[in-house]
RNA sequence: GGGGCGGUGGCGGAACGGCAGACGCUGCGGACUUAAAAUCCGCUGGACCUAGGUCCAUGAGGGUUCGAGUCCCUCCCGCCCUACCA
């Protein structure tokens, strides 16, 4: 069957072929078309590491193949390119090798300009866009001006994260896990008191929030975004201390604010030194000492115990002039609302934990909604225990009786509704003897004494009836509060405290408001008198950019004694890095020691200066890299060609990875939302739509690492099998958003793939034969546009698993369909064009080299992508499954055109199906037209 | 604690509520070859078996349905994100 003339595939010698002959004839160059719908596919920048890994090819080549069905199905496509080229491991490059940031990064992007041809991808090189290069970040610098104009950016101290081996700040989104290490090397992070630039991407917060409605992005990614925003609607309420200062807090439980039984600061708290009383002075500072310490030692060792200390110094809970101490407890975080909190021990699981170690008082002020109480009968507490066991299994109450310590029995009491506590109250009060006490906890908090019943209702009733107890049983005198003293019984502990909206209860006129009216009764009412109101607190911080590096942009400010704070002027961007710099590992930008750079001229006064000497986080420079794309650095008045960023903007489709749901497609966002406030474009969203690649993995299923040493490279494969079949591969894995493994065996299968259908396509024919049936030929075109329609509607969809199964599949079809007299016919011919078609965005070289051989017009890349035809790919029979009591008793091939009726008496007609209804009723039949008949019988 | 994503053969994975395991890998058997590689052809979840079938199988257990991998409830396990969030 071989013959002399046929070579096999040569992926080497054909993949450069077909890279050269595109660059040649500009097959990938953008063009401006209006007559044709516009598509901005793009795929997250990568970062100049010097290498192109595995990861880079599983997130670009199926970005690439799904750019081509596009451009095939009649868009005018525009997938660009570029480097995000500042950032760290440049300099620390620097510093170990002694090489220029700029000559190891220029060095890199030229290798990996190489290894991305080598993919054979549609990128848009003509728009490269290069963050590092002065005419890139002259654009980053003059985003910044207009930052600070509108008072989004601005400067000021704040503890900030820093990393030690980074020698920089970072953004809290940038410290990451429970032990907080740097985003990028691990290390852990350390709090330093810092002057650090901030943009003011809080302004944007509701915004923000709310534009994800109106966005196609991945739930994943918007659940990320949404917590992060972290929206809690609540108000704010002011405690007076009684120095005279206001201490504002947050609370999302106004219901519960008869229950505020005293206040918690955050230690770094700005009214932390005014109001500690001089007695509490020297244990707050050594508080205030360790806590700071603490989040710069590991954090893990805090087990998370609640700790803190009394200032001595009190505050008015407005709502009841109660006097409540305050506290200060690193439990409670400066960064999150005011750094104040009102504490509910009763309703709020910390500050019930605080309470309990410090002796707190702890009233309940909230209902409970499953009205469950419990009670210990202690033994000896009533007069016959076993009279009073029977008592309550006559009234239906459910105990259990068990030793309680030494003592001998109690009974443990379970009691469930309002009726079933007066009722056992009632009893209790019969039965209780002279010098005891019973109490009922839960849904209900009395305590039962031989002269009446006492609510524990306030904080006075807690004093009392904790005196009574201690005067009857000097055991208690141990305890502070009674709560303590009830939380020291296992029995009560699942019952002191709830979290649950419910019925106020013991907070003065509003007791008694059902739990769903609660929170916004009491609001209203802050508000009317003045102490409080409504209000929505966001958990995201600003972005904190400045980093105290090199390699980044100059932020351009310069500082003038005279002048204070005073931007570089427009025209005198961009403020140039130098390339004599010093990289010096100081923990200090290496600028701040270059004084060519370090000294300016004052540009309002022309006075000696200082410029500023850090840089900007790389992620500002890739907040609009999407921008920069469509008339890279541009040399006009706003960053981009207004004209071309009309027609291609937004982006119309975007895949990258997760790790950046929320850094950089926040920023990114934040930035579209000034962008449009500054009428650079008309919309409210960068990206319309968002696809998230998963994650490729070692062969052994774990991440790859150098130090697993299952790292795969991939410009290996590429010169053995050749870039389509590790294309195809990194497709074929499996669904693209969940990741894979990748396998040195698994690519045989796509390799194995290109091979055959090389040879199906060039080898030589068959001798030709008898002219074919009919219906062979109506079985060849239904294949053919069943698999048009499979493999488009997975290309839409991104299933390049199943869409590369669908084109092996039809493939396999066709090698032995060329064995039979369908070959040499029109409907053969459509076959494989269509095959070569379809092929084409997987495997571009493949595709194009076959299309030539077949004498296909240049550029495969251009032909339209083949349409599907209803009617043709309609099946002539079908499979009709038979089941009887939902087991499958038959599988029938009858006509597609079969009636109910038909397919009715096909199906009882079926010698199986008529063995397992033999002597049975048959109850009903239901029937799925071109799929099943299922028989029910009894 | 909160949120998200998963759990199907030896492996990666298919499966509008309707034939579980498409497609591929691996393995086994065969063809070709002096031999090997490559290629091609079979078989490849388990158990019965009268060879026509039957039963068991999609993390566990319930439920809805003529019919459940798919829908609902309870639970278990894994991964990711987030977290004293007031």
């Amino acid at each position: 069957m071989k013959t002399k003339t046929f070579r096999r595939y040569q992926a080497q010698e054909i993949e450069a072929k077909w890279q050269k002959r595109w660059e040649e004839t500009g097959l990938y160059k953008t063009v401006q078309d209006p007559s044709r719908p516009k598509y901005y596919a793009l795929t997250m920048l990568p970062y100049t590491s010097g290498d192109l890994h595995i990861g880079h090819w599983y997130a670009m080549a199926p970005s690439d193949a799904r750019a081509r069905f596009h451009r095939m199905k009649g868009y005018n496509v525009f997938f660009p390119v570029g480097f995000d080229a500042f950032g760290l491991p440049a300099e620390n490059a620097a510093i170990e090798r002694c090489i220029h940031p700029h000559k190891w990064t220029m060095g890199n992007i030229e290798h990996m300009r190489k290894q991305l041809r080598s993919m054979g991808a549609m990128w848009a090189w003509d728009r490269e866009a290069i963050t590092c290069l002065p005419e890139y970040y002259k654009w980053t610098q003059w985003f910044f001006l207009k930052f600070y104009e509108r008072g989004l950016a601005y400067k000021k101290w704040a503890p900030v994260d820093f990393c030690p081996r980074c020698n920089t700040t970072l953004a809290r989104e940038q410290v990451w896990g429970e032990d907080r290490h740097c985003e990028r090397c691990g290390t852990q992070v350390i709090k330093k008191d810092l002057e650090q630039w901030f943009l003011r991407i809080t302004n944007y917060s509701e915004e923000l929030l709310d534009g994800l409605e109106e966005i196609d992005w991945p739930e994943r990614v918007k659940a990320m975004q949404q917590n992060w925003i972290g929206r809690s609607e609540g108000a704010q309420v002011v405690f007076r201390a009684e120095a005279g200062d206001d201490i504002e807090v947050f609370t999302t439980r106004p219901d519960t604010l008869w229950g505020a039984t005293f206040m918690v600061l955050a230690p770094e708290h700005p009214l932390v030194d005014k109001l500690t009383a001089e007695p509490r002075r020297e244990s707050v500072q050594a508080y205030k000492f360790q806590a700071s310490r603490q989040s710069e030692i590991e954090r893990l060792s805090a087990e998370r115990d609640k700790t803190g200390v009394f200032i001595g110094a009190y505050a008015v809970n407005p709502v009841n002039g109660e006097r409540v101490p305050i506290w200060i407890a690193d439990y409670v975080m400066m960064t999150y609302g005011t750094g104040a909190i009102m504490a509910v021990p009763g309703h709020d699981e910390r500050d019930f934990a605080f309470a309990i170690r410090y002796g707190l008082p702890i009233i309940p002020v909230i209902a409970r909604p499953d009205a469950v109480a419990k009670s210990l009968v202690f033994p000896g507490s009533v007069q016959d225990m076993h009279a009073f066991a029977d008592q309550l299994r006559d009234a239906g109450i459910d105990f259990s009786a068990a030793p309680v310590g030494s003592l001998g029995d109690g009974l443990f009491v379970m009691l469930q509704g309002e009726e079933q506590i007066d009722h056992y109250v009632d009893m209790m009060r019969e039965e209780l003897q002279p010098n005891n006490w019973n109490e009922v906890v839960g849904a209900r908090w009395a305590f039962i004494f031989a002269d009446g019943v006492r609510a524990f209702d306030s904080v006075e009733a807690d004093r009392e009836i904790l005196a009574r107890c201690q005067a009857l049983y000097p055991a208690v005198r141990q305890y502070r509060t009674l709560m303590e003293m009830l939380h020291s019984l296992p029995f009560y502990r699942d019952i002191l405290f709830h979290a649950e909206y419910g019925t106020m209860i013991n907070s003065g006129a509003f007791s008694g408001t059902p739990g769903d009216r609660a929170k916004g009764a009491v609001t209203e009412w802050l508000a009317e008198r003045g102490i409080g109101g409504p209000q929505v607190n966001y958990r995201l911080r600003d972005w904190l950019i400045s980093r105290q590096r090199y390699w980044g942009s100059p932020i351009p400010i310069i500082y003038c004694e005279e002048c204070g704070i005073v931007p570089v002027p427009y025209q005198d961007l961009p403020v140039l890095l130098p390339d004599d710099a010093q990289f010096m590992p100081t923990g200090e930008s290496p600028l701040r020691y270059h004084q060519g750079f370090l000294n300016a001229a004052c540009p309002r006064c022309g006075q000696p200066a200082e410029r500023e000497t850090d840089t900007m986080d790389t992620f500002v420079c890739s907040s609009w890299y999407h921008y920069a794309y469509v008339s890279p650095y541009y040399d006009g008045d706003v960053p981009f060609d207004p004209e071309v960023g009309r027609y291609w903007l937004p982006v119309d489709q975007y895949t990258g990875g997760i790790e950046h749901a929320t850094m950089h497609l926040m920023y990114t966002r934040f930035f579209t939302k000034v962008m449009r406030d500054l009428g650079l474009v008309d919309f409210d969203e960068p990206m319309l739509r968002l696809f998230n690649q998963g994650i490729i993995l070692g062969e052994d299923n774990e991440k790859m690492s150098k130090s697993r040493g299952n790292v795969v490279n991939p410009d290996d494969y590429v010169a053995t099998l050749g870039a389509d079949a590790v294309r195809a591969f990194l497709m074929f894995i499996g669904p693209w958003h969940l990741g894979g493994s990748w396998s040195s065996t698994g690519i045989e299968g796509t390799h194995r793939f290109v091979n055959r259908m090389w040879s199906l396509v060039l080898e030589e024919p068959p001798p030709p034969g008898e002219a074919p049936p009919a219906d062979a030929i109506a079985a060849l075109r239904r294949m053919t546009h069943k698999t048009i329609a499979r493999v488009t509607a997975d290309m839409h969809s991104f299933k390049f698993n199943t869409m590369l199964a669908a084109l092996m599949e039809f493939n396999n079809y066709l090698v032995k369909a060329k064995e039979t007299s369908v070959y040499a016919t029109a409907a053969w011919d459509d076959a494989i064009r269509s095959l070569i078609l379809m092929v084409a965005p997987v495997m571009p070289h493949l595709a194009e080299e076959l299309w030539e051989q077949i004498g296909g017009q240049y550029s495969v890349h251009t032909r339209p992508w083949p349409q599907w035809d209803e009617e043709l790919a309609a099946d002539e029979v079908i499979t009709l499954v038979v089941q009887v009591n939902g087991h499958v008793r038959a599988r029938l091939t009858v006509p597609a055109e079969t009636t109910e009726e038909q397919a009715r008496a096909a199906a009882l007609d079926n010698p199986n199906v008529r063995r397992h209804i033999e002597g049975r009723q048959v109850l009903k039949m239901i029937y799925v037209p071109g799929r099943l008949v299922s028989v029910v019988v009894r």
